[in-house]
Order: structure tokens, then sequence, then C-alpha cells
DNA sequence: GTATTTCCTACCAAAATGGTAGTATAATAA
DNA sequence: TTATTATACTACCATTTTGGTAGGAAATAC
């Protein structure tokens, strides 16, 4: 039931990027790297995932970087570590069908399915902005 | 965030056992191995772990097996889950003190807090009975 | 005493996780 | 135009976790 690094460092980073969303500048990794005492080259690697999903202008070169490309509260959380866990369902059988042989007569099932919508019930409730 | 085996299989062994629990009969980890499909010796192993819970009367040869120990009802299937995954808190920050130097100033923990308190309170309002 | 079943330890292969290295490409400052 | 800086992308890699097997010892029913 653990939230991965990439989970977490994605959070961090979103609220990073949030926090300079009035100002309008670029932010580079380095500076999160350095301020969040994480290694660049695996924030490199996240950003890549994290880029794909829209969130982000990008600039390369000197003062570049990357800034939010919307304001702060159009941030789900839910959708932040949906991006960077992949996904974050509680058992693949919630998802995905056909995954389980015994899913038509699975007494588990309707535990798992409900967990998971609180959960996600939950982390879809709150954005970015909350936690600035 | 998934549930691993471990967790979700110890759910449905505890179903069935809560579902003999009137019977008062014990059963066999063959029986239930063979009913659910899952591996014997995994299921052995799995039952090493629970059994150090307090949760079952076992007996050995012949009709021996497991019984729950107590009513389905005073079985919180979050006790179950962090007995079997060992715990499933969702960030180590939330549960161990100083696991992380920057917790005092970090702007995510309250989020995880909170979401492990709604996953915890969620799986702690149900018990087996609500299941069988 | 034999079959059965729990109890316990030691292994093991595959996958996931967290992280590094190197290179190409784009933007800026000089 | 050239040097510098920062993103974009691919390929590796070591460690840990996960899911599972193997083999015995001890207890119980018949």
């Amino acid at each position: 039931m653990k939230i991965s690094t990439k989970g977490r460092y994605a959070l961090v980073i979103m609220l990073d990027l949030a926090k300079e969303y009035d100002k309008g500048d670029f932010l580079s990794l380095k500076e999160i790297a350095e301020k969040e005492n994480m290694s660049l080259k695996y924030l490199e690697k996240l950003m890549l995932i994290l880029n794909k999903a829209d969130f982000f202008i990008s600039s390369r070169g000197e003062k570049g970087g990357y800034k939010l490309k919307y304001q702060p509260k159009d941030y789900k959380i839910g959708d932040i570590l949906r991006v960077a866990e992949g996904n974050i369902d509680v058992t693949d059988c919630v998802s995905k069908e056909h995954i389980c042989p015994n899913s038509h007569h699975c007494q588990t099932f309707s535990l798992w399915m409900e967990l998971n919508n609180v959960i996600n019930d939950y982390l879809d409730s709150k954005t970015l902005a909350d936690y600035i």
C-alpha cells in the first residue's frame, strides 16, 4: 500500500512549481533537486513521465526549466499520482476486466472496489492549491 | 498502492474460515487451497504470519486445520491487512518518527497523514461479518 | 504405526524500485 | 558564432520485494 518515491517526489515538485505560478518564471530541476535534496538525474526521468501529461510548459537552456501550464487549483492530487505512479488502484481487479478468473463470484471484490473509491475520491477532492 | 497477494489471500482465507464459524469444524489449508486455487505451500507460509496474531485455533493431523478463535464481527479488515502486509501505511513518515529529515517543514506530510487516516478508518469500519 | 496436517527454515527466480551514465537537442548570453 | 545551460531521451544496473518451492519436524486421528 505504499506510495512510491515517484509519487512522493512528483507531488513535491508540483508544489514547488505551484508556489512559483504567480511569478511566471521557469524553475529548473537543478534548483528543485538542490532545494529538496533529490537526485537530479532521477528527477529528469520522473519529469519525462509527468511532462507527457500536459502539466507543464518547459524551456531548455539558460533561464529555462518548467512552469505549470494551468493554475494550481486545476491539478487534482489524484491526477498527479495516477500519472506518476502509472496507476494507484489497490488491486488489478478493480480496473481491469477478466484479470481474475474468480471475479464473478469473489467475496472480496466489493471491498477492494469500495476501498479504491474511498482513496480516489479523497485524492480527487484535493488540489495543489490546498497544499501551497 | 497495491495490496499484495499476502493481503488479498489473507482476506479470502479469513472469509472461508468465517463461513465455517457456526459449524465449529476445523478447515484445512488443503481444502482452502483447492477451493480457492492457491498454492498450499504459499498458504502455509502466510498462515504462519496470521497465526502469530491470535486469530485462530489450530489442530494438526487428520481432521485438523484452522478455525476462527472469535466471532467474524470481531475481526476488523484493517487488523487482518495490517498483520498480513506487515503495515499498510501509505508512507513511512506517517508512522515512523525521524524517518525523513524534512518532516518538520514538509508540505506533503499532512496529505499523506490524512490519506492514511481515510484508508485506515474505512478498513477498520468493516469486519469479516460484512463480507460473509 | 501410518497417514495427515500444522509448524518452521531455507532457498530461489522474476519483477519492481531507485538510481546512474551518456548523448542529443534547444535556448540563452557573450 | 560559440560556450554554457537545461531539457529530452535511452540504456544500464544494483538492491529489495514479491510470490513461490522444497524439505523436514512435530502433533493428532484412526
